[in-house]
DNA sequence: GAGCCATTGTACCAATCGGTAAAGAGTTTA
DNA sequence: TAAACTCTTTACCGATTGGTACAATGGCTC
């Protein structure tokens, strides 16, 4: 039987697009093995404890990737200002100029919100953190780093939303482009 | 038997709590009957095509009230500024001050998107359409005015799911009040 | 090449899913 | 008062849910 052996990396990558477009109660386990071409038994012996388990790793895994490729970078960066550039520019590819939501948000959107609030809560809190403090070292004041960094994080999430309700991905990059210049002349204004 | 008498639009009411704290998929007919204490027979006695008929009523009744409350008076009100006004106060209590989801946004964001997309298009596309002209009104150019007002109805959403997110509804006053300094200090900048 | 063990497909489970049927209770109309 | 109508309760349906058990299958090591 054993043909095909999955690499698990590669089975929640799988998952993340399915939870993504289905939404954690929308995605049931059928439709699971139906997507990735992998049976209860493998899916188990990856999760033993199933689709909750199975969405942890897609969240722990989605979490990881914005810690080292954008968090990371803000933090770490010499010029701030290259430091929020690289942030726009990974958001805008990471989120295929608005036709892929958030997960994150999708699940904070969710009933399955309960579940996973540390996790989306740790997500959130790090960004906001990280880009506020990336905004000082731009040269803008404490109180209106935070804000501002409060007002993108959330403005990101929001123009997923409306570019899917809209049925027009372009309204995400519109948007994104409109807290980037907020952001790169915030110093000034 | 028949007890209690229900009226329609209260159950709609209770519909629209749960259809917002549980999301589509989240939403059994076992818990509507157990949170609305109606038994599936009154249930499919008002909506006889079912949980899909519960939420094409409830979105009805949200788009309904942002037509009457909230986009009616963008076009009609003789003050443009005093129109804002009224929007952006509306909608903090709307959102109970970030406590209460968008449930527009909710199904966006959810697998059950597909179903409503009508629903949802057109109360988004509404929203901004109504926006945008009293923005240009208040004196802003048209294309800033368009701009900014994707850029209010989107992120008053994503708002709403940081607040949610962060476990920190207060988050939500703090954007909406940027984007009302923003959209009146519009004609200025 | 024998054995091992991670991995897999399949059959199965109780519980719950959304939805239907039908008969009873309460109210209105004639 | 008796039929007609509205609304509700209860029991039930087949399908699907998330999850378990387990035997069979390979690639691997010794």
């Amino acid at each position: 039987m054993s043909r095909h052996v999955a690499e698990r990396k590669d089975v929640v990558a799988m998952l993340a697009e399915i939870f993504r477009e289905h939404g954690y109660d929308g995605t049931s386990l059928s439709l699971i093995t139906e997507k990735t071409g992998l049976g209860k038994g493998s899916l188990y012996h990856f999760f033993p404890r199933g689709k909750e388990e199975m969405a942890e790793a897609v969240l722990a895994d989605i979490d990881a990737w914005f810690r080292t490729h954008i968090f990371d970078i803000l933090r770490s960066s010499e010029d701030p200002d290259e430091a929020l550039e690289a942030m726009f520019s990974g958001v805008d590819s990471y989120f295929r100029q608005g036709r892929r939501l958030c997960l994150m948000g999708v699940i904070a959107a969710s009933g399955a919100h309960d579940r996973f609030a540390r996790e989306i809560n740790g997500y959130f809190t790090g960004w906001r953190t990280d880009l506020a403090a990336t905004l000082v070292r731009a040269g803008a004041p404490e109180l209106e780093s935070t804000a501002l960094a409060e007002e993108v994080v959330g403005g990101i999430q929001g123009a997923l939303i409306l570019a899917r309700s809209l049925d027009d991905p372009g309204a995400f990059g519109r948007v994104l482009s409109r807290l980037r210049a907020r952001c790169l002349n915030a110093p000034a204004g």
